[in-house]
RNA sequence: GCCGGCUUGGCGCAAUUGGUAGCGCAUCCGACUUGUAAUCGGAAGGUUACGGGUUCAAGUCCCGUAGCCGGCUCCA
């Protein structure tokens, strides 16, 4: 099929929204210099022994981790693990989920056990219950938790043969589930290795410290900390969700517990003073409170209208934009909303995907008056991708390797009828405009065309004001491709050595290409660190094919060009929430609904300003004067709370002296500004995509 | 689509065990005119998302629908 592969919404929600520790993929726990171990002659070690730093909570021997309950020999390399190393802090979550599935089946012994691993910045646990959580639940199993963490519980390894696991979980149908997948060769997701590791079968007794009696056990591959009592108060139920069991949608839903953990209680602290922030800069929120856009019902879910204050944001977005084309050597074009469903039978589109298009509407049928159709009707479909419209332009004339690279582009507006619960804000809609380009090139050309549509998208997302990088490359998957190994190998090695030279980290993403090619996504990371996948350039050995494009070389011959996906924004509304959250709504002057508002300090100063701000207008400025009735704190207050960059202020003496006093977003001030070094300023910094928070120096 | 939760004037929130809707901000009107984050007074604004039901009585209980939120699945 083929299928264009613009920076999807939301590819990868683990990368998209993570709130917290940035997910650097070059993050790794360090590597403490190793102990060799010398310990008492005829006793063979354990970590205990070895290591009694308490922050120590398992060690690696011989690169695999372990309990510290675990034995060492003379030529083991042992390292230690502490709790706040990214090892240390994954043991430490995963206890955790132990600790409350515990408390769950104390206070309800029917519930089954699913799996519970760690994930970023805590874990979760599934559960098969009659009744799913309620937030109430949630209090008493924390409670419960705690009772647990006090106790300090040791966590016990114990190594079982298949059938001991099988007759000890006998109740625990999930866990006999896993045990059989065990034995089979590519077995689950990384989750569930979490249960059932690669080698023996084992399981965790957690054993009263007092009177030794085992009180609770999981099926589990470890490591542990050695006792519940370092889990400490750094721990937090998060939420409760449903959770398709082994991930599938065939499956049964379990009743999913969100939990977070750290090694101490200010960590945990600071974890949710991090998730509060991120809540503030919320685009829904400033949505609604910078009257930037809503969602009316009237009009449909995931279907978004632009006030004026996001109307002007978008349109900057977009002018930005199509400067940077027109000067980059792109070609506009514009393509309807709506197609004859033949158009994508012939891009597989329908074939493909259809379940994520709008149902058709069956247009220009006539009957007669006994209701037989004189006429065959059309289905036309709104369309959920651009490129066939693209790839009709290209072919609408022949088409000579003198004219390539033929970019095109255009801010394309699709619809897709995304499932309803999937929806969110305007990081997932039904409606999105996508800024998509389609490069048609010679197979020679390809390298340096994907060099220079990097070089590209990297210095626009530049011009928003984001600058933090780093790359993906997304390979083939074995199991669904199309085209031959020694195209997608080539087209392959070319990303990846653009890729290289652009000195950007790379990350790879095996498997994780779409099945017409392989492709290179920009991840940007927010001013809050998380990352969020924008732009990609794609390479597409189908759609030439379906839609015959050729082109005449040189000597001649006919040929097929290569196309190239290029999404640099993705969405514009997605694009628009990602700036939205990374300025928490304080935009760079450019991007500012309102650029400049000018306050008298009593109406009689009113017109003073008055004649400042059409100066500013002329120059294009968006700025106005607050003539109400309000007090001038007042009105600083609502502008400060509007976050407009300059609030321009004039008194008496500002007047009497011709200039003008400042004030910025911080607070800060800059008095008796000369007017027209304030339009100056102004105006340079609009023209700079300056962000302008505090006074300038000097 | 699936699971759970939520839905009170534009926004943020209140309303004892079901007893018949209040507050702040915003809006409008009036007064005040003051150099850096809220001047004072008044008015208007809701058939409590929608549709059924239980009850003498429903914002409060039950059922259905829609929308939103948190997840899962999906995401060309």
């Amino acid at each position: 099929m083929t299928g264009c592969d613009e920076a999807s919404p939301s590819r990868g929600r683990r990368r998209d929204r993570g709130v917290g520790v940035p997910s650097s993929p070059r993050a790794r726990a360090k590597v403490v210099p190793s102990i060799s171990t010398h310990g008492k002659q005829d006793q063979v070690p354990d970590g205990f022994e070895l290591f009694t730093d308490r922050a120590i909570v398992a060690m690696r021997v011989n690169g695999v981790l372990k309990d510290l309950a675990a034995t060492v020999t003379e030529s083991d390399t042992v390292e230690p693990v502490t709790i706040d190393s990214e090892d240390g802090l994954n043991i430490l979550r995963h206890s955790a989920a132990h600790v409350l599935a515990q408390a769950v089946q104390q206070t309800n012994p029917e519930a089954r056990l699913g799996i519970g691993p760690f994930i970023t910045d805590g874990f979760y646990y599934d559960f098969d219950v009659a009744e799913p959580f309620t937030p109430d639940d949630l209090k008493v199993l924390q409670k419960a938790m705690e009772r647990i963490v006090k106790q300090g519980q040791r966590f016990v390894r114990r190594v079982v043969t298949e059938d001991e696991a099988r007759r000890e979980l006998a109740s625990e149908p999930y866990k006999l589930e896993l045990i059989g997948l065990k034995g089979s060769a590519e077995s689950g997701g990384d989750n569930e290795s979490v249960e059932v590791g690669s080698g023996e079968l084992t399981i965790y007794d957690n054993v009263d410290p007092k009177t030794g009696e085992t009180v609770w056990k999981d099926l589990c591959r470890g490591p542990h900390l050695p006792s519940t009592r370092l889990i400490g108060n750094g721990y937090a139920l998060m939420r409760v969700a449903a959770a398709y069991w082994r991930g599938s949608e065939k499956n049964p839903q379990l009743q999913r517990i969100y939990g977070t953990a750290w090694p101490t209680k200010d960590e945990l602290r600071a974890y949710q003073t991090r998730l509060e922030e991120a809540a503030k800069r919320d685009h829904r929120k400033l949505g609604a409170e910078l009257d930037l856009f809503s969602f009316p019902d009237e009009i449909g879910s995931g279907l978004a209208v632009f006030h004026p204050n996001g109307g002007i944001i978008r349109n900057e977005i977009e002018q930005y934009m199509r400067k940077q084309l027109l000067t980059n050597g792109y070609e506009l074009v514009n393509t309807p909303h709506i197609t004859k469903g033949q158009l994508f039978e012939t891009s597989q589109h329908l074939n493909w995907y259809r379940d994520g298009m709008f149902p058709p509407m069956h247009l220009d049928e006539e009957h007669d008056a006994e209701g037989n159709v004189t006429k065959q009707g059309q289905d036309y479909y709104l369309k959920p991708m651009n490129c066939p419209m693209h790839n009709l332009i290209f072919r609408a004339r022949g088409r000579s390797y003198r004219e390539l690279p033929l970019r095109l582009a255009e801010f394309g507006t699709v619809y897709r009828y995304e499932k309803s619960g999937t929806l969110a804000g305007l990081t997932r809609v039904r409606g999105l405009t996508q800024d998509d380009a389609h490069i048609y090139t010679t197979p020679e050309q390809v390298k340096g065309e994907v060099a220079r549509q990097l070089q590209f998208v990297l210095e626009t997302l530049r011009g928003y004001g984001l600058d933090d990088f780093y790359l993906e490359l997304s390979t083939k998957d074995p199991e669904k491709y199309v085209g031959s190994d020694a195209i997608w190998d080539e087209a392959t090695e070319t990303l990846r050595e653009v890729a290289v030279e652009s000195g950007l980290e790379l990350v790879a993403d095996p498997g994780g290409a779409a099945f017409y090619g392989p492709k290179i996504s920009v991840q940007a990371r927010d001013a809050i660190g998380r990352t969020w996948q924008l732009s990609t350039v794609q390479l597409d050995f189908n759609q030439p094919e379906l839609f015959d494009l050729q082109y005449t070389a040189a000597d001649g011959s006919r040929q097929q060009p290569v196309m190239i996906h290029r999404a640099l924004l993705g969405s514009v509304e997605r694009f628009f929430a990602i700036l939205l959250e990374h300025y928490a709504g304080a935009f760079p002057v450019w991007l500012a609904p309102t650029q400049v508002v000018g306050i008298p300090v009593a109406a009689e100063y009113g017109p003073y300003l008055d004649g400042i701000v059409e100066r500013l207008r002329a120059a294009g400025v968006r700025a106005h004067v607050d003539h109400s009735d309000d007090r001038m704190p007042k009105k600083i207050r609502t502008h400060t709370k509007a976050k407009v960059p300059f609030q321009l202020i004039a008194g008496e003496e500002d007047r009497a002296a011709g200039s003008v006093s400042f004030r910025f977003r911080d607070g800060s001030q800059l008095n008796g500004v000369p007017v027209d070094d304030a339009i100056t300023r102004i105006v340079d910094a609009i023209a700079e995509h300056a962000q302008i928070t505090t006074a300038w120096q000097g």
